[in-house]
DNA sequence: TATTGTTATACTCTATAACTATA
DNA sequence: TATAGTTATAGAGTATAACAATA
């Protein structure tokens, strides 16, 4: 975004390229790493034979029951295909809504009991998974790349909407 | 995986919370770091009208041309499905098969002109975005940020397949 | 009039299984 | 027999637009 593209002098090129260069392995490793992460989700969500978008909806809810409105924010999703999600997992009994008692137009969605006990235990599969990938990093390592990180977040201009999506608590 | 589920005395008791803290604190972090970049690699493609899949399929052929089999285990896809996302992109005109000439049954997979300058761009605009993401973060923080993440992907116990997928050069 | 949520539609992705043609 | 790739089918995700009910 912000990187110079007027760099007249000599030396200020060859930083340029270097800067290209690590800009490059950075993306390249981040990329990788989501896909990495993406398959971990599924493959935590595929046991209880959840796909990786209903575990995160399932985790989105796990702070506390939210609005349609809201949850279409949280997770990039049109209206229209939250109501599908929003139907498949409460077919199967994992949610429920309740209309919103102030505004009648609005509903509320909540997790069942067997929402809460699934959405906690596809976290804790998820944190696991996660720790025993990290864990050829040292663990002042693994501070680093969490605070690293977390500042990306953090300063994104498009923050991600659900900080609480993932509580800290298992 | 590895985390101590015996632990008797107190102390350690105390530094296991701690690092199931850590973990979940770090597991938190990543996974709305992928909602993230997925979003980035969405977003990068829908210019274009590209899928993220469809933009993973082209930034995996960039490399040079790769058969049916050895792409659907560096995408994770099912042979069948590959078959439907490579028809798609085939027939926007970004890339071609052709018969393998070693074996009859087989085909190499070959992004055409117009697929390798989408593909450049993609991953050019991914790269910038990503840039702009971590500028808030020293150029040391980065350098360390690619460092542990590049060994977490060399580390897992199943590699992401595709190392070359994303060339160093723009 | 603006907003909440649903319905309708079309396309894409994902997964399974059956199939062909080569090796 | 085993492998490379396709076809068929079904369910799920994604995006747009039109719609009903409420604010």
């Amino acid at each position: 975004m912000t990187t110079e593209q007027t760099a007249p002098a000599p030396a200020p090129v060859k930083a340029a390229e270097a800067d290209d260069a690590a800009a490059a392995g950075l993306a390249s490793a981040l990329v990788r790493l989501t896909q990495m992460l993406q398959h971990v989700l599924a493959e935590a969500g595929r046991g209880h034979g959840l796909t990786p978008q209903q575990v995160q909806l399932l985790c989105a809810l796990s702070s506390g029951p939210v609005g349609m409105s809201e949850l279409s924010r949280w997770l990039r999703l049109g209206k229209s295909g939250l109501t599908g999600l929003v139907d498949r997992v409460e077919r199967r009994g994992l949610l429920a809504r309740t209309p919103d008692a102030d505004d009648g137009r609005a509903c509320r969605i909540a997790l069942t009991p067997a929402g809460e006990e699934l959405a906690g235990r596809a976290h804790a599969e998820v944190t696991a998974r996660i720790a025993g990938m990290a864990a050829g990093l040292a663990a002042g390592e693994r501070a680093a790349l969490t605070d690293a990180v977390t500042r990306i977040l953090d300063a994104a201009p498009c923050r991600t909407p659900s900080p609480e999506a993932w509580p800290d608590q298992v």
